[in-house]
DNA sequence: GTCTATAAATAGATAGAC
DNA sequence: GTCTATCTATTTATAGAC
């Protein structure tokens, strides 16, 4: 399905157009939205031509599918896989940022589909893909249950703490790329941040939020 | 310029037309994006047609400008004020976060509309408008830098912070603007969150982020 | 100011050769 | 698997009547 679950079969990658077309696909859907974007423009870029990428898939829509189901699942496993672990509350917190962090790093094209998709309202998303979504969401509020029921973290609505670590992380992954158009180095909202610093910050951020220590006035 | 620049003459409302084109356009480019929407989508929605459009603004892409422009004037606007206040940096930046969330309220189009135009890099935006991105962030920074002198507020890159405050916010809206869609309610993430709760929230959640206290391990 | 009708360009999708 | 050529529908934009 996704290029990440496709085998190389033989031996020295005979280019794989399908994985060319995928590839073009989720950066410019990422960069354009899914009107913005051509079947010819991503032709373009996969250095092929139309008909190839109806050879792949059935639609433009379906191939927009593909793109953001795999985005997904990946944010789906690796939301799973930080909450399953053995571990206290506030460090399984701690990997849940750095990983999604990292699957932004990974997939360049994740935090705008993702703003996107959630900016207007997931209208050509398939309940199997809303599920994907929930299944993001109930990881992290399992990782807060947890380290409230110890103690770790404060009471505190999921829905406001899950806002106010995506947020800051999608944001500013968004901005990143916005700045790398030309003629936007010298704004100073677009200077660079490495992600080393944002990942510090966040798990700094996080731990403030949810501290269950007051803060003096 | 803008509907709300825009004075009306004589008594009782005589139906603007222009003001109408103008909010749902804003509306629509904010739901599906500049090219999810046609020129017979907007002139339906503000029940004219196509040609109104063009009688009242120059082309789609002029109106598209107008209300990102109209939206980023009134941030620039709400920012610099609260940025100007006479009052401690902690107490102006609760009222930088109050008016933003406030403004949300009263132009609903505009958080989606501007997670869209970071997360594709605003390359519809000419030099003016990128002006105006770049007074709210220096209005930010400064009651950032004041906070800092005083001692208030620990030191912080201040596009991080920025990210920190701006992004749980606008993602918050967009969210619920994707509630609003029918067979959404049911999941979790999508649940009802008050303006006052939100506002509470990002006040503390900023407080705690910037406090020079140190979190204990 | 508001409309109908239409021109001109573009985009999604397919047929069929190689 | 990859290509060219083409069909069809949609979309921005305009002309011109009322």
């Amino acid at each position: 399905m996704s290029p990440s679950s496709t085998v190389r079969h033989r031996r020295s990658a005979p280019r794989d157009s399908r994985t060319d077309v995928f590839t073009a696909a989720a950066e410019l859907f990422s960069a354009r939205g899914f009107d913005g974007v051509g079947i010819d423009d991503i032709a373009h870029a996969a250095r092929l031509n139309k008909a190839m990428i109806y050879y792949h898939f059935d639609s433009k829509r379906a191939l927009y599918r593909e793109v953001v189901h795999d985005m997904l699942r990946a944010v789906g496993t690796l939301a799973t896989e930080a909450a399953s672990r053995l571990d206290a509350a506030d460090r399984r917190l701690e990997s849940f940022i750095a990983a999604f962090i990292q699957l932004a790093d990974q997939r360049p094209w994740f935090p705008p589909l993702m703003l996107r998709e959630i900016a207007e309202g997931a209208p050509r998303l398939e309940p199997d893909t809303l599920a994907l979504m929930k299944t993001v969401f109930m990881a992290f509020s399992r990782i807060l249950a947890d380290g409230q029921a110890s103690g770790l973290f404060r009471p505190i609505n999921p829905v406001l703490a899950y806002m106010s670590i995506l947020g800051p992380i999608l944001l500013n992954a968004a901005r990143e790329r916005a700045a790398a158009r030309p003629g936007r180095l010298d704004l100073p909202m677009f200077a660079d941040v490495s992600h080393a610093d944002l990942t510090t910050h966040m798990q700094l951020a996080a731990m403030r939020l949810l501290s269950p220590q007051e803060t003096r006035p």
